[in-house]
DNA sequence: CTGAAAGCGCTTACAG
DNA sequence: CTGAAAGCGCTTACAG
């Protein structure tokens, strides 16, 4: 049974293939009664539509890129799910390009995109070092918005939240609390602006604060459990350890979290853990992780939104959109035991 | 500036269009100094290739598409970072459907994907009820793979694993210890197979030690940690409570973990927890977390090539792969207190 | 309200 | 090894 196209339908409505294209898309230009005819031709012959085919005549992929380094944290899934509810009363699909944290990997992805000439691009994740080939995907005038921050770059639309802020805000809540020595797990803020943002929002505190900066407990980590666990086991061994470890991000906290444990300290008590994210396992965790909300389902609607208003306005005005963070005290921090 | 077309890179190396094609697709089919022009030329434009050109014209989409409920789980993490790993290196993208849960947006997205002309489709969740959606699929031609499962209904081809019996081991192992009153937090089991399985491979243990099935030791829930942690509370409250409790996922675990502290209940010491997955997470619980070990990443790895294997033998033969697990055995269950 | 016709940018037999 | 040509299934001005 081979599949039948709008040719196939017309013939058997009696009407032209034009008048089938019509009831598919703009049915109000249509007689009613022609309306019917054409919709049981369609339901006698098995007709089923072609996107392949549209979105070639119409020069436009009706999908959406999503550029990621890994979908493996929750926080990520919250912002593909936040896309997928914005996207599901349009005509667009997601597609996704996941990089596994490869440079080279990520600038095949990026070429991939142009090549199926997407209607939009939500970049999740980049190093810094792709940041020109994003530009020449967008100047090749496909919609392109940031997410989780806002760039530094103005040429970049954004949809993101003020990293510098949020890792200045639990900082300073650490430094408030009486702590003086406050180690750093971070990500890779050599190749990633995000996570340096977080680095100079953490430095401005300590400034603020008098605190002098100090590299020694400043670890630098892929984020997962394992690898919060390694570098907290690091900070430990220190001769002058810090009393509170901030986590840029919660699974990197969850380790070390265990780390500390592993290493007799109580948590809070002996040393104080946050995190940073929010993800759904952070009030679960012992004691519940002190972390900084981040809204990773509205992010993902939100950047949705911004590349469809780009196509109604023709990509007037660049948009930047710095969505609210919110430090969550829980029970991972108190103040230092002296 | 326009985008250019392969018209134009041939005007400009003076050949045919066919043949900046088969520069393209089949270069060994052109001469050496043929090829250099064309790319020259393709350099000199600025020449992007157009997939949804060729596409359309090969009557195939380079895209395979995943239909999942949610991606808000470590675990379907991994098998989607496994596609990811598996597909790059060919010229397939992966479009996926998230339907949250939700039955009519499931079907919704099934059309969607008929339409789009996919060249295989994975199914990493599924409800019952979708089944012959599925099955209309797999008839207009689509490769398709069921994961997670090995499905009853011989005509899908799968690559999974055996929850049956994975239920079945743990449950075994809970009994082994000396557990009597073993209480399950499952998943949607009237409305999704694999969850119905793993309930089975529950009684089936139970039934071989002569221990009566309880169904108020029974509930079903979304797979969240806070549906985890109500799950429990609702267990905990019993008169005649469990003394082991097998949570059919990890993040069910977790919430049922934090649940049994606040009842004031240690584990493994007062009750037993178990979970299933062995997410990222999973080592990091306090205690530990004993759960059934997934090869989520093998599995999506080897549902793409089973995909690309359909297109290579055109369609012979079933696929039937299923997967070992591994009872992974931590610090969160122990013998009874009694 | 409807039809005839052009065209989107490729791939792929078919010739030579 | 290369070219001319047909065709994939739609959408969209343009007529009427």
């Amino acid at each position: 049974m081979d599949r039948k196209n709008m040719r196939d339908v017309a013939a058997r409505a009696g009407v032209s293939q034009a008048t089938v294209s019509r009831v598919v898309h703009s049915p109000h230009l249509v007689k009613p009664n022609t309306r019917q005819k054409v919709a049981a031709a369609m339901e006698e012959v098995g007709y089923v539509y072609n996107t392949v085919a549209a979105d070639f005549t119409r020069q436009k992929n009706s999908m959406i890129g999503l550029i990621i380094f890994t979908v493996r944290s929750s926080i990520h899934s919250e912002l593909i799910e936040g896309i997928q509810e914005e996207l599901e009363s349009t005509r667009f699909s997601l597609v996704i390009a996941n990089s596994r944290y490869d440079e080279a990997t990520e600038r095949k992805l990026i070429q991939l995109f142009r090549e199926r000439n997407l209607s939009g691009v939500i970049v999740a994740e980049t190093t810094d070092e792709n940041r020109p080939e994003l530009k020449t995907l967008q100047e090749s005038g496909v919609p392109l918005v940031l997410t989780w921050q806002m760039a530094a770059d103005p040429d970049f639309d954004c949809v993101g939240i003020d990293n510098h802020r949020s890792a200045y805000d639990m900082t300073k809540y650490l430094i408030g609390l009486g702590h003086e020595r406050i180690g750093l797990i971070a990500g890779n803020f050599d190749r990633i602006e995000r996570v340096r943002q977080r680095l100079e929002g953490y430095r401005r505190a300590l400034e603020e604060a008098g605190i002098a900066f100090d590299p020694a407990i400043i670890t630098r980590r892929e984020p997962s459990p394992m690898e919060g666990k390694m570098a907290m086991s690091q900070l430990l061994a220190l001769q002058r350890r810090p009393t509170a470890v901030f986590a840029a991000s919660d699974a990197l906290a969850l380790g070390a979290l265990a780390a500390s444990g592993e290493y007799g300290l109580r948590v809070p008590d002996d040393i104080s853990v946050s995190g940073f994210d929010d993800v759904d396992f952070a009030p679960f965790c012992v004691p519940p992780l002190t972390t900084v909300r981040v809204p990773g389902y509205e992010m993902g609607k939100r950047a949705v939104r911004a590349i469809l208003d780009q196509h109604e306005w023709n990509g007037h005005g660049p948009i930047r959109l710095c969505l609210p963070t919110e430090l969550v005290i829980r029970g991972s921090c108190a103040a230092p035991n002296r």
